[in-house]
RNA sequence: CGGGAAGUAGCGCAGCUUGGUUAGCGCGCAGCGUUCGGGACGCUGAGGUCGCGGGUUCGAAUCCCGCCUUCCCGACCA
């Protein structure tokens, strides 16, 4: 009987709501929810079971897309000559802040000093000038599942760890023409991966030059955004040109033997995306997972004592057999807690589907079926006909989270003509604005609202104007995306 | 690195202002019993170098000095 309101006392068994502090809702639910845990180490995570399997979720899915389209896994060395960093201007540049070194290894210091990798594409790129001689070595396509480290001033559990989890493709190429078609092939592939799996709607566009990854030549992205409306930031495709295959002097011979550089691409995705499916969906009662990512899809809640208890775990055990066989991953909790309890911990988690499975159901042949998004609330079903039915009951889970997620970004969306509007739809959510392309007008606008030009849209409209912040000539031909951003 | 807050049991906190016996409370945890359709209850019990180092004092969680760490807000970033 504790006081409700004000009593830190009374949230032991909640969360933070989002509307109150979202930051404390974010680090409560990963903790809570058994998702992460903090490392010993400042800015390190330990991945616990329960968001790990999430992880291989993903990676399964993603994996099996790259391979569709002709990649290959490797892997390559977690240590880099510090050299290599340096043979690419702009990349050393804007990575060796935040660069791990080892500078003693076996008891003595080091002629050279290794760099912890921060991204792959010195080594990589080393390796395929080796590899690489002819035409017909290409293109090269590899994607390797890796850790890096970047020593991040601010870390955040999932969207910013100092060591990360993450797949980065690295492909080399006859000219830019095929890099480029590359490039756009494995952005789509992150596109239709948020959409259709992480039921995330993202936009897909181009980030401006002073948001580009360091070394490319183009940079592409896909933002999403999170229900407290601001930007995330989920992969990335880069054209390099033949930046890297100049510093790295990967070269072919091509049909008139003549000596060419190639063109390379590099296109990641990390285990931030695991805190875009928490922040784009969450609520104030926890995770709400998208079916394809959900370590277990139903729970089964056996309810009931004695005799009667032994009858329903049976069915519930049956019930969890017959999900399985069509593909979907059922949990019975069989744990020695109260039914209110396991129902209240399974929202948290984000389990997409609950049944309960108690005497009452039993006696009449059904079960009750409730889904975490909870609209239709609670829903009687045939025993009989309940495991063929959630196949079905998932895509259409899925497709509610995304449409959900999909209104929830339109509404939160306007475009923005003037200062004044665009400094109040920052605050509300994404700008559709023209810009004059200039850097130190970005920064001006980021000083000014703490929002950063997300991405060119790729579908965006052709549209000039003037420059929603200093009024010279629009760049671009379109609007771009503003928003505030992780 | 700048600005804030905090380090006391696994978690969340009180105690500190005004030093004083065995440092408390809630949750969680263990055992037993009763419970089981929205976070059950009773009894018993385990669990603490009070962040670290030094100082003041007969006596320090409490006062003084130094250090460390973590979290939040900003600059950097997947």
């Amino acid at each position: 009987m504790a006081a409700k309101d004000g009593n830190p006392k009374a949230r032991d068994k909640g969360i933070t709501p989002q509307g109150e502090d979202f930051s404390a809702w974010y680090n409560e639910l990963v903790l809570k929810a058994e998702l992460a845990d903090r490392g010993p180490v400042k800015g390190t995570m330990v991945i616990r079971p329960y968001g790990y399997r999430m992880w291989e979720l993903l990676q399964a899915r993603l994996d099996q897309m790259f391979k569709e389209t002709g990649h290959q896994n490797a892997y390559f060395p977690l240590l880099i000559p510090e050299s290599y960093l340096k043979r690419e201007a702009e990349h050393v540049e804007g990575f060796s802040p935040e660069l791990a070194v080892v500078t003693h290894a076996g008891g003595k210091e080091l002629e050279e000093p290794l760099v912890v990798r921060p991204t792959s594409e010195t080594v990589i790129g080393e390796m395929f000038s080796r590899w690489i001689s002819s035409h017909r070595d290409l293109p090269l396509l590899v994607n390797q599942w890796a850790n890096v480290v970047r020593w991040e001033l601010r870390p955040r559990l999932f969207l910013r760890t100092t060591e990360f989890l993450w797949q980065e493709g690295h492909t080399a190429h006859v000219d830019g023409a095929d890099a480029m078609a590359e490039t756009m092939r494995m952005l789509g592939i992150y596109v239709s991966f948020a959409r259709d799996v992480a039921a995330i709607p993202v936009i897909e566009g181009e980030k401006t030059p002073g948001e580009r990854f360091a070394g490319a030549l183009r940079t592409f992205t896909i933002e999403a955004m999170m229900r407290d409306r601001r930007a995330l930031q989920s992969a990335t495709s880069h054209y390099m040109g033949d930046n890297f295959s100049r510093a790295f002097d990967i070269t072919y011979a091509n049909e008139r033997n003549e000596l060419v550089h190639c063109h390379t691409t590099s296109w990641g995705l990390s285990t931030r995306m695991l805190g875009a499916v928490i922040m784009a969906h969450g609520d104030d009662r926890g995770l709400v997972l998208p079916p394809g990512l959900a370590p277990h899809q139903v729970v089964i809640v056996p309810i009931g004592r004695g005799d009667e208890r032994a009858a329903v775990d049976e069915a519930a055990a049956r019930l969890a057999t017959d999900m399985e066989a069509r593909g979907v991953r059922a949990h019975v909790d069989g744990r020695d807690a109260s039914p209110g309890f396991k129902f209240n911990d399974w929202e948290l988690r984000g389990v997409p589907l609950r049944v309960e499975l108690g005497p009452r159901d039993l006696a009449s042949g059904q079960a009750v079926v409730v889904a975490r998004l909870g609209a239709e609330g609670k829903q009687a079903v045939g025993l009989d006909s309940l495991a063929a039915s959630v196949p079905d009951r998932l895509s259409a889970f899925h497709a509610a989270l995304l449409e959900r997620a999909t209104s929830f970004g339109d509404e939160h969306t306007a475009a923005a003509d003037d200062w004044d509007a665009f400094a109040a739809q920052v605050g509300e959510g994404f700008a559709n604005a023209l810009h004059c392309g200039r850097a130190e007008c970005e920064d001006d606008i980021k000083a000014g609202t703490a929002a950063t030009p997300r991405c060119v849209p790729s579908d965006g409209e052709p549209e000039e104007g003037t420059c929603v912040r200093c009024g010279l000539p629009s760049a671009y031909g379109k609007r771009l995306v503003f928003a505030r951003s992780y």
